[in-house]
DNA sequence: TGTAACCCTTACGTATGGGTAAGGGTAACG
DNA sequence: CGTTACCCTTACCCATACGTAAGGGTTACA
């Protein structure tokens, strides 16, 4: 069904050992371990963020283990904000950088910025957490204690509420 | 220079209090205060989020206080991960609904549903902000143990990091 | 009346991150 | 040899959330 094995004609290097050789992924293989799909990885190899290693004769891209790491790179890289053309810069400096220090400066670079905005982004997101705890209390509060049929108007009338406002995600919702 | 007193026609209805009708806005003012453009005000009202609570002769949109509250709300929305089509379908839902507890058990449904996938997105931000502090602390490691100037191949050969694997995210960068 | 600063509607443009289809070869198995 | 499951390239398609420009009216103040 599934796998078959995939053991592709090594190029002519001679394999320093035979597990590195068939440790070889093709497009589909790298697609479903990472998650993405292979229109996916094809477009990171077309933005230069991937290359396989090799070719099979037939021109079947075949991925060493290092993509596996790269593509999953890409992922982390996009769940922290940047965009494939941000990641494209990264990978430009890394490549272009005439030492391993300058390399690692750059990606020290953007990591702290990252770093940064992420935090602030967790401060956003903890902040809207607890306003979304705050609504579904009032929205209970409202449950328990408000006249069952508000002609729709939201029940933000009733007295068990007088005494707080809304909030705003309850506000906004009614508003207009 | 910048506020003119805009102390816009009032429609037909006495203003219950001169207050009230002075705090009329024009769209401009409405985009500062929310700190989106123009333009986006006026998607939004295409898109039945918002409503101008009247007009002037020259057919100027003039919005109530509330139309604060509503773009503050939409972009909370925006921030929790609604599309401005979702937040369509939370309105017509708060509108359409028959009585104002269906339309609170909708809204609860939604914030209830946005707070799971808040708290998700706030653990998965937590697993990255610690994968770039230990990312950041390898690099450190990095400059202070390794030789000066290797040749772009990435330092993870100096015995600094023989011993943990560097991490995904340092691994990532120099993949391939 | 004049003018600067806004506002109106209509409508086409843009970037992002792939989706999907067409037309055709290839790898492995039996 | 045939079949099934992949893979190849090229290329057009899509939704989202506005940006921007065109052509023209309106407000407020002097």
């Amino acid at each position: 069904m599934a796998s078959k094995r995939h053991l592709a004609l090594l190029p002519e290097s001679a394999p320093e050992s035979p597990d590195l050789a068939a440790e070889l992924m093709l497009v589909g293989e790298l697609a479903k371990a990472t998650g993405k799909t292979v229109r996916a990885i094809h477009l990171y190899e077309d933005l230069g963020l991937l290359r396989p290693q090799d070719r099979s004769k037939g021109r079947y891209r075949l991925f060493s283990h290092d993509a596996l790491l790269r593509v999953r790179w890409i992922v982390k890289l996009q769940s922290l904000g940047l965009s494939l053309s941000d990641i494209q810069d990264v990978v430009r400096d890394q490549t272009d950088a005439d030492s391993a220090q300058f390399a690692a400066a750059r990606l020290r670079e953007v990591y702290v910025s990252k770093l940064n905005e992420t935090r602030n982004k967790l401060a956003e997101l903890h902040a809207l957490e607890r306003e979304l705890e705050q609504s579904l209390n009032y929205l209970d509060d409202c449950d328990s204690h408000c006249e069952p049929a508000v002609p729709t108007a939201g029940c933000s009338s009733c007295d068990r509420h007088e005494t707080h406002a809304a909030p705003e995600l309850i506000a906004g919702a009614q508003a207009h």
